[in-house]
Formats: C-alpha cells, structure tokens, sequence
DNA sequence: TAGATTGTTAATCGATTAACAATC
DNA sequence: TAGATTGTTAATCGATTAACAATC
C-alpha cells in the first residue's frame, strides 16, 4: 500500500513514455507472483544513487557523438563500472531499456536527471570568498550540472559589494533573508576551517538544508540534514599509501 | 613465507616501541594455532585505508587538547565510525592499544601517518592556474598533511615567470625535466576540462606515478597509475536527490 | 527467425556488527 | 582485584558477480 504510493509518486515525475510503459509492467505483473526483494523506490542505496551522476555525464557525451542507443555493455566499458551494476542499478528506478538494442540515450538521460531532481535548476550559495570561494563562484561547470550559484557571503567588511560573475557579496547578516528570498536549498562552506561551523550552524538555522562543506573540519549538523565534505587532503593521504607500498617498494 | 617477508619489511617502518610489542606478539603465536583471515599487511581494502586520514586529522585534534589516550569508543563518537570497525582497521598493521586504556595518541598518530607514507614530505606539482589551480597553489593546508607544492605548469605563456607562494610558474616544456629534478610523484591537475587526458599523458610520460584530477572530465590511466577525480559537481548531484525525495516531499 | 541485450535471480564476495575472551 | 577496553571471532548485512530466461 505504502509501496504503491511512492511508486505512484514516483511515476508522476517520469515522462508519459517511460510512465505507459511501466503502467503496463505493473498490469502483467499482477499475473505473476509479486517478488521479494523486488527494488523499489525507497531504499535505494546511497552508492547506487553516487553512480547516477557518473551514468548521466556518459551518457551527455554519447548523445554529443549522435548515437541514439547505448548498450550497458558499452556504458561499462565508458565509466568503468560492470554492465550488471548499470543494469541493476537501472532497474530500482524502472525499465527502460529494451532487449537486444539497449538504452535510449536521451530518454535515460533525461529520466536520470529527473531521477536526480536535476530536472530544474537549484539555486546554491557561497559562503567564504577567498581563492577558493572565488574559483568556486567563477567556476561554469555548475550550470550545466543544474545549479545556479546566486548568493555569495563573507564576514570581511572589505569584500561586500564587489561581484564575482555579477553576484554582489553580501554580508552574513543578510544570509537568513538571502536564503528566504532565493530559495535556496543548497550551501557551498569554502570559509577558513575554523569558521566552519559556526557558519554551517547559520546556514542551517537559515533554512539551508544541504551542505557542501570544502573546508578541512569536518562539521557536525542535525541527521536531516544533507552534508558532504570535498576532502582532497585526505584523498592525497590515502593515495600516498599505494605510492608508498606498492610503486616505490618495486 | 612471503607473508612473513611483507611483515617484516612493514615493521622496519615503525617506531622500535611498536616493533618489540610485535615480535612479541610473533613469539606468543608460535603456541596457538595459526589463525585463518589473520588480517595482515597485503590485501588492506582501500575503504580502510581512507579513514586511517580521518584517525590522524582527529587523533592530531585530541593531542593538541592534550589528551594522552583514547579510546577506540571515543575515536568512533569523534569520526563517526563505529568503535569495531576502527579497532578492526587498526588491527591490519598491528596492536597498538593497550585493554583497559586505550591508544596512545600520539603514538597511534605517529604509526598511521608512517602507515600512509606521511612521515615524510611529498613533492606535488600542479598544473593549470586558472582560479582553481591558484587556489590550490596558494592552500596552506598541505604542508601540515605531509605534502609540498614545489612546481606549476601551466600552458598559458602570459603566466610563465609569474609566482604563486614563491613558486614560479613554467611551461609545460619543462615538466619532464622538473617531475625528475624535483622527485615530483603526485600532480594535481586543474586544467580546463578538455585539455586534462593530454596534461595526464605528459604526466605519466614524465614519471608521475599519483594524480588528483580536480577537473570534469573522468581520465584514462594505465591501471599501475593512482588516480582519483575530486568531483564536487556528481557530489552535488547525488545530494540533489536526497534533497528532492526526502525533504521537499515531506 | 537468429542475434543481441535486458531484467532478474542465485551465488559469491566483502564489509559491518555483535559479542566476548583476553588482558591491561 | 575490579573495571575498562582491546583484539578477534562468528553472525549478519549488503553489494557485486555470474548466469540465463525473457524478449526485443
């Protein structure tokens, strides 16, 4: 019951293509005994959820080259990911290949990133302007991804009023109202480390509800709330441990 | 046999302390049994060698409170990590705690940063200083993580001579001979996207054996080469999602 | 129809958790 | 000694892989 409402819920925002077809899943499945274990649309593990973006950045680059299908075959070989991975990660969300051809490439595209909620556009502030938050608010990736950075704060006096891609700076006072009036969902931390916190609290107080947190502490925020740390440091750390045993020992 | 050898070799690395508790250890086992799945030093997964740089960030925190000793329940409520699992990980490289009490702290910092290869300095070159590649080169935060930027490339003849912290940048000519005069083993590239497989080629050309890709696009590499993609825009994705299904729906 | 590829199951692999004897 | 905490095992959980019937 409770299954079937979500599934519904689901559907509501999938094209009226791939809907039919899933519409007439269901049909015939009332004919079959109903599996266990079948993948539904809750529960979905966070790592298959990680692999979306990398399958949507593929497919981005098939659909440049003109090619109308893809096989999971191919997308495997492409991200470096197993064809049954793709195909398994594929089907906790619905069917949409088809036996012997594959993949559409536009339409798994697009439903990915209606999976994702990129469908739209959200709206993102910065916090913390120095080299980093200037790279970050000058960066143009962010765009196509489907964010739109709108709303930059640092506590130094000195920096309100000037403009990075024509967004004005602003101070934090005005973060609670900015947040309001943008709408804003989503936070990009790139404050020194040990501003962090304190900043992540505002922001959550503000309304923020996820965080993207490039500083070097790693913060503490209420479990509703959605928070990744970009950690270079530790990923240079973790590689120097295969530099070490297994490159330099040979 | 080979197992032994490996062991051996691991030990000579750590302090004389740890090494007598562990001969110790060698000598108590001549009486049991052998044990099976006796975690040892190859076959380390990598998840576990990812949160060793959480353990030192937090274990360097508690000593400069300065606390003498921890606990792996205490550890685990700072990190986050289950107080099993670290007991588990740190028990790939040896016993390092004592019942009753705990770990010392900076014991147990020292060993892991001497496990990650971290009781020395890397040299790291950077190339592209574009916003990103300048804000890399200007992070102070490497030098305490035991890495030193000490070459930047970039292909942009207007930036050569220019300096960023002391470090003067050069053409892309001058990286084979720079990756070998300087023992340069890590590069970060921060190119623009479309040029970041032809810098990783040189790279490899030049001797680099470790890169942090901080564009993106996902490289090509051959497979005895470490690589890994810092990817804020799938990390922002993915949490586009959580955002979507779990807190807007409510 | 024949060939290709999906969707899906069962088997396998690996990581986490629970629990407790060993021991400081 | 009593209390605390490790090191380690076995049980559990979850993700990947292998394999193939279904089907385009």
């Amino acid at each position: 019951m409770q299954k079937i409402k979500k599934k519904q819920k689901f559907l509501d925002i999938l094209s009226q293509k791939t809907k039919t077809r899933f519409l007439l899943k269901k049909k015939s499945e009332k004919e079959i005994p109903k599996r266990k274990n079948s993948p539904l649309f809750n529960h979905v593990p966070e790592i298959v959820i990680q692999r979306l973006p990398i399958y949507i950045r593929i497919l981005t680059k098939i659909q440049k080259q003109g090619k109308l299908q893809i096989s999971s075959n191919l997308l495997g070989e492409l991200s470096g990911i197993s064809p049954g991975i793709i195909r398994k990660d594929l089907n906790y969300f619905g069917r949409f290949g088809k036996q012997g051809s594959g993949y559409q490439v536009i339409e798994l595209k697009d439903t990915l990133k209606t999976i994702l909620g990129l469908d739209g556009t959200w709206n993102v502030g910065v916090i913390g302007l120095g080299k980093l938050g200037d790279a970050i608010a000058s960066y143009t990736g962010f765009t196509n991804a489907g964010f739109r950075i709108v709303a930059l704060f640092d506590t130094d006096e000195k920096l309100h009023g000037k403009k990075i891609s024509r967004i004005t700076i602003q101070s934090l006072d005005e973060l609670k109202r900015s947040v309001k009036t943008r709408n804003i969902k989503i936070a990009i931390i790139s404050t020194p480390s040990n501003q962090s916190q304190d900043v992540a609290n505002r922001l959550i107080d503000s309304g923020v509800k996820c965080i993207l947190n490039y500083t070097q502490s790693s913060l503490k925020v209420p479990k509703e709330i959605i928070l990744k740390h970009v950690d270079p440091i530790s990923t240079l750390q973790s590689m120097a441990f295969h530099l070490k045993n297994y490159h330099l020992n040979k």
